[in-house]
RNA sequence: GGGCGGUUACCCAAGUGGCCAAAGGGGACUGACUGUAAAUCAGUUGGCAGAAGCCUUCGGAGGUUCGAAUCCUUCACCGCCCA
């Protein structure tokens, strides 16, 4: 592929804050791609991860998805695990001072995050490495000589070092210390290009530049993409808020769950976390604007995109099948609890016996506000007698009652 | 170590002796509308009963009082200020 056109899918979705970092992030890359072909050899990229957690959600691919394409592109990419960084915790996008794991958890941790990243990343094109291979070999010296390039300020000028500052708490010395690991992780890894979140502006550009070069080597070029927000189109996607679309789900639930994102969140789901084309989003984003495509249309061919790049062309279509029948035309879904009907409970006992509701009280409020409907009819009174049928609650609650047998 | 302030339901937050199961906002849920979007409107949001009523809850424990989220004692945690 023409270099030009590598440059322009490569920088799809980066976001530096100032489009003259842009700018000028942009040009290294082309000259550093031509300097590459000039020398026969593929770009070293890399990105590091946190072992942290285990399970990971959209958010977390947008990386990931960018390695890819420097994949695609024939360049080497390689899958770092932050286990020694993992012992300090990245300040980065927090306001407070993370816990520190044990090692135990992190290992385990990496080797979930790696299986799932391979849902996109090329195995065999993929190399894996740990810090700790490099990191726990740097002695007290070499570490002073690595922390002699930067001042206290730099790091106070940060903003969550600086908010924590004025707010009078603590920030440790040991947390200025992860940016310069990171940079020395860039060095070790003779890095052309390294990829990571716009949080990592400073890791990527002030550290691992400055270290790269203090060290005699060619500084790496920052490939910082934007924050995926979450479904509710606003905060940063996050488990313990609730607005993740999970990896390890079901074809329907992530399409579903893409389908609940708010239209003006589209484009940057386009741009993040799809395999469309810089033209290609072009194009969406054109027709959403001018009208001649109808959102919905748009977020369905979005929530097919995503779902077929983790599950597959058959099982996206058929995810979205199963969306139209249950959502668009309301029908009932074919599978669902079961609960057998027996003695004389009514209406109300059946939501608390079958866990419906988590009490009588929330059963009756739903029952009077006509959210309890056997077989599509509403029911008005919280003693009526059940048949067989299928018992709706509210939107998306069924279950099907059978006689005992 | 000293002084002051705080701790209320999922979250923020009002309430400073009875009219408090506790204002308001957010969130969540239900219904209408709809594109499982947004916006809007109406309702619900401790439990039991659903008419009234009863029970449990306002950081923990104890006390004063006919009556406490509110007053007192004590313990715990958090914040601010002075050493």
């Amino acid at each position: 592929m023409r270099i030009e056109d590598q440059v322009a899918i490569l920088m799809q979705g980066t976001e530096y804050g100032d489009d003259e970092i842009k700018k000028v992030m942009e040009t290294e890359l082309r000259e550093r791609l031509i300097m590459a072909e000039k020398e026969h050899r593929p770009l070293k990229v890399y990105c590091g991860y946190d072992p942290t957690k285990a399970d990971l959600h959209l958010g977390h691919t947008v990386t990931m998805r960018k390695l890819q394409q420097f994949q695609e592109f024939g360049h080497e990419v390689t899958f770092l695990i932050g286990d020694y960084t993992a012992l300090i915790g990245d300040p980065s996008d927090k306001d407070a001072t993370r816990p520190v794991l044990t090692s135990e958890v992190i290992k385990a941790n990496a080797q979930t995050y790696a299986e799932q990243a391979f849902r996109i990343l090329d195995p065999k094109k993929t190399v894996i490495r740990y810090n700790s291979e490099w990191l726990s070999k740097l002695n007290f010296a070499e570490i002073i000589r690595l922390a002699q390039n930067f001042t206290v300020q730099q790091f106070l000028s940060r903003e969550k070092f600086k908010l924590r500052w004025e707010r009078g708490d603590a920030v440790y010395v040991h947390e200025t210390l992860y940016a310069i690991m990171q940079g020395y992780d860039a060095y070790s890894l003779k890095t052309d290009v390294q990829v990571g979140g716009t949080d990592q502006f400073f890791n990527i550009v002030t550290a691992a530049r400055k270290v790269m070069t203090s060290l005699g080597a060619l500084p790496n070029i920052a490939i910082c993409l934007g924050i995926l927000p979450g479904t509710d189109g606003t905060e940063k996607m996050s488990k313990s808020l609730g607005n993740h679309v999970p990896i390890n789900t079901t074809p329907e639930d992530m399409y579903g769950k893409l389908m609940s994102i708010p239209d003006q969140t589209m484009p940057i789901y386009f741009k993040l976390v799809t395999r469309w084309s810089p033209e290609k989003v072009a194009e969406m984003e054109k027709a959403l604007k001018d009208g001649s495509l109808h959102p919905r249309d748009a977020k369905m061919q979005l929530a097919a995109e995503v779902t077929s790049a983790f599950y597959g062309d058959e099982k996206a279509k058929a995810a979205q099948q199963d969306f139209v029948v249950k959502f668009q035309q309301k029908a009932i879904p074919d599978e669902m609890e079961s609960y057998e009907l027996k003695g004389s409970l009514n209406c109300l006992d059946v939501l608390v016996e079958s866990g419906m509701v988590k009490s009588r009280s929330e059963g009756r409020n739903l029952i009077a506000q006509n959210g309890v409907r056997l077989n599509e009819k509403p029911i008005s009174e919280w003693n009526t007698d059940l048949e067989a049928g299928v018992l709706q609650v509210g939107k998306r609650k069924f279950l099907r009652l059978v006689k005992p047998g």
